[in-house]
DNA sequence: CTGAAAGCGCTAACAT
DNA sequence: ATGTTAGCGCTTTCAG
C-alpha cells in the first residue's frame, strides 16, 4: 500500500508539504505541485480517509438507521437520503433495524463507535435516554421522542384528507382498515384525523384496527398477524361491515392486497367500493391507486438539513411537521 | 471525548492493558479485568472504529453500489445485502450510480479511499480496467466482467422459461416487450432466451424492443424514452401486432404498467392477453403478476461469499451462474 | 501479568 | 515556500 510518505520520498519532499498539496492549504510553488501530482500518479497513490478521520474529527458519514428497504416507502426513503447525502459529499452507512427496539440500539451504538458525523433514525424506540446522552447528532423520524429533533408528516391532516377523499367522492359507509394504533404512534395519528373528520362529517366513525405487536414494516411481505392472515381478516371486516363503500388503510401494501382482493370477490373498485392508500410510492402509481402522499423527498432533506445545522452546534427545531396531499388516481371516484 | 487514555489512567493502568482487555488478548488477572470494565462503564467509554482500523487495516465495511434504491429489484438486493452484511459483522456503505459509468468510477474509488474491506458492484461499465489494479476485492453483478469474479442469474433461461410459459399456457402469438440490447446485457440474454424458445417450439418470434441509450433503471419512474412515452410505444406494438396474445417484459414495472393498460383498454388479463414479468419483487406479488424470479437471497448470499473469500486472498470462480424460476400468478393462464 | 515505546497514515502548529 | 515535530486513538512488539 502506498502511502504519503512513499510519495514524499520518491518526490523528495516531505509529507507536510504533500498533505498541503493535496489539501490545497497553505503556499507552494507551482513547481513542486506539479512534482508532487506526477509523482501521485506514476505511483498511484490514494489517500487514506480512516487516516485523515482520525486527525480531522470528521468521516463525512452519515448513518441511517430504517425498519428495512425491502419496503417501498422505505427504499425510497434510502435512495432519498444516499441522493441527498451524495451531493453533500457525504457518505451513507445504511443499517435496518427490522422494528427491533434491540437491534436500534446496537446499531445506534455501532454507528457512535463507527464515529458517523450524524444520525438519522426512524426509531422504533419510546424512551429517548439512549439518545440523551449519544455524543452525536441525532433526528429521529416518523416519531417525536423528548428532546431529539424530529421530522414528521402530518399523520393527523393524512387521515383526514383520506376520509375528506372518500366522502366527497360520495361514499357514506368509509372504514379504516390497517392495524397498530399504539400511543403516539403514527398509525394513530392517521386514525385519529380520519375518525375527526368523519364525525365531522356527520358520518358514522367506522374501523378495523388489528392491535398488533407485529407492525406493518417487520413482516410487512407476510401480513400475516395473530395466525389470522389478511384474507381472514378483511372478509371478517366485510361481514361485519357489508354495506362498507370506502375503504383506508394506512399503507399502500395493504390497499394493494385488498384492491385484488375486491376484483377477486367480484366488487368493482372504484365504483361499488373505493380505496385511499398512504405513502405515495412507484407501487400505488403502478396500482392506479389514490392516496396520501407524503413529501419524502423533502422530509428527507429538511431531515438532513436540521442534522447539518445540529453537526455544527446550531439551534434547530424540535420537531418539524411537513403536509401531506392527496394523489387523486382509479381506485377513488 | 473519552479515549483509552482516559480510562487507562482512571483505572490506574495502562493503555495495553485496557487494550488487551477490550480485545480479549493475552492474560489479564481478573482483579484488573474488573477494574478496567468498571472505568468503562463509568466513564460511559466507547472504542473508537476509525482508530483501531487504522492499525488492523481492516474496516469491516463493505461498500455496495446500485444504479438507484428507489426500485423494487434493487431495493430487495439492498435489504437483502444488508442484511447477510450485518449477520456476519459488516457494515454497508450504500451507493447509487444511477447508471452513470462515471459515478460508478468515482464511487469506486470514493470506497476504495475509506479503506472499505470489500466492494459489490451492479457495474454499468463494460470496461474492467479500473478494477484490474484496484487493490481492493471486487465482485460484479448482473454483468460480466473478464477479469472480476461475478454472479450473474441465468438470463437465458429466464428468457426461455418467460416464453415456455406462455406457450403451454396457450398463446399462439407471444412477443417481447422491452428496451435495451446492448451487447452482453443481462436484457439482451433475456430476449435471446425467449427467442429461441419460440423458435424451438415453431412460433413466430416478435419484439418490440426500444433500443434506448436510457436504461430501464435509470428513468424507471418515467418510462419515457426518445421523446415517446410508454403508451405511445405499446399502442405502436399493439398496432404492428394486433393478434398479440403474451407478452413478455425483461422486468417488472413495464409489466405492471402493461397491466394496468390492458384492462383500461378493455382487454383482459390473462384470458385475452398473458403476461410474464422478470424479477419477483413485492410487486409481482401485489400486482398478481406471473414472472421469472430471480433468487435474489441466494445470488446476494453468493456474492459475499465470494467477496469474503476474495477478502482472505482464496481463489473464487471467476463466474456463477445462479438458476431462475417461474412463478405462477394471475396474469397467465 | 503488565508497561513502555513505536507506529498505523494523516494533519497541524510551529519553525525556518 | 518548505520542513520538523507532535499528535489523532488505537494495537502491537518487546521488555520485564
Amino acid at each position: 500500500m502506498i502511502t504519503m510518505k512513499d510519495v514524499a520520498e520518491k518526490a523528495g519532499v516531505s509529507v507536510t508539504t504533500v498533505s498541503r498539496v493535496l489539501n490545497n492549504r497553505g503556499s507552494i510553488s507551482e513547481k513542486t505541485r506539479k512534482k508532487v501530482f506526477r509523482t501521485i500518479e506514476e505511483l498511484n497513490y490514494h489517500p487514506n480517509e480512516m487516516a485523515r478521520s482520525l486527525m480531522t474529527k470528521k468521516t463525512h458519514i452519515i448513518g441511517l438507521i430504517v425498519p428495512a428497504v425491502d419496503h417501498p416507502y422505505f427504499s425510497m426513503v434510502v435512495d432519498a437520503v444516499e441522493s441527498l447525502c451524495a451531493s453533500s459529499n457525504y457518505k451513507l452507512l445504511l443499517c435496518t433495524s427490522h422494528n427491533s427496539s434491540e437491534k436500534e440500539l446496537k446499531l445506534s451504538a455501532m454507528l457512535r463507535a463507527n464515529k458517523v458525523d450524524g444520525v438519522i433514525i426512524y426509531s422504533q424506540k419510546e424512551d429517548p435516554s439512549p439518545y440523551m446522552d449519544y455524543e452525536l447528532p441525532v433526528v429521529v423520524v416518523d416519531k417525536t421522542l423528548p428532546g431529539i429533533p424530529s421530522v414528521l408528516s402530518d399523520n393527523y391532516q393524512g387521515g383526514s384528507l383520506a376520509a375528506k377523499a372518500l366522502i366527497e367522492s360520495g361514499s357514506k359507509h368509509p372504514i379504516i382498515f390497517g392495524f397498530e394504533s399504539r400511543k403516539n404512534s403514527i398509525s394513530e395519528r392517521r386514525i385519529a384525523g380520519f375518525r375527526d373528520e368523519c364525525i365531522r362529517n356527520g358520518i358514522e366513525y367506522r374501523e378495523y384496527i388489528i392491535d398488533n405487536e407485529l407492525s406493518i414494516n417487520t413482516d410487512f411481505k407476510k401480513l400475516d398477524f395473530l395466525g389470522c392472515d389478511f384474507d381472514d381478516h378483511f372478509i371478517k371486516m366485510l361481514d361485519m361491515y357489508p354495506d362498507t363503500d370506502g375503504i383506508f388503510t394506512t399503507n399502500e401494501i395493504l390497499a394493494s392486497k385488498i384492491l385484488l382482493k375486491l376484483e377477486k370477490i367480484g366488487r368493482s373498485v372504484p365504483d361499488d367500493v373505493q380505496i385511499i392508500g398512504y405513502d405515495g410510492t412507484i407501487l400505488s402509481e403502478l396500482m392506479d391507486l389514490t392516496v396520501v402522499s407524503q413529501p419524502t423527498l423533502q422530509i428527507c432533506s429538511t431531515v438532513l438539513e436540521i442534522l447539518f445545522k445540529r453537526m455544527e452546534n446550531k439551534i434547530v427545531p424540535s420537531s418539524t411537521i411537513m403536509p401531506v396531499s392527496v394523489i387523486k388516481r382509479g381506485s377513488t371516484k
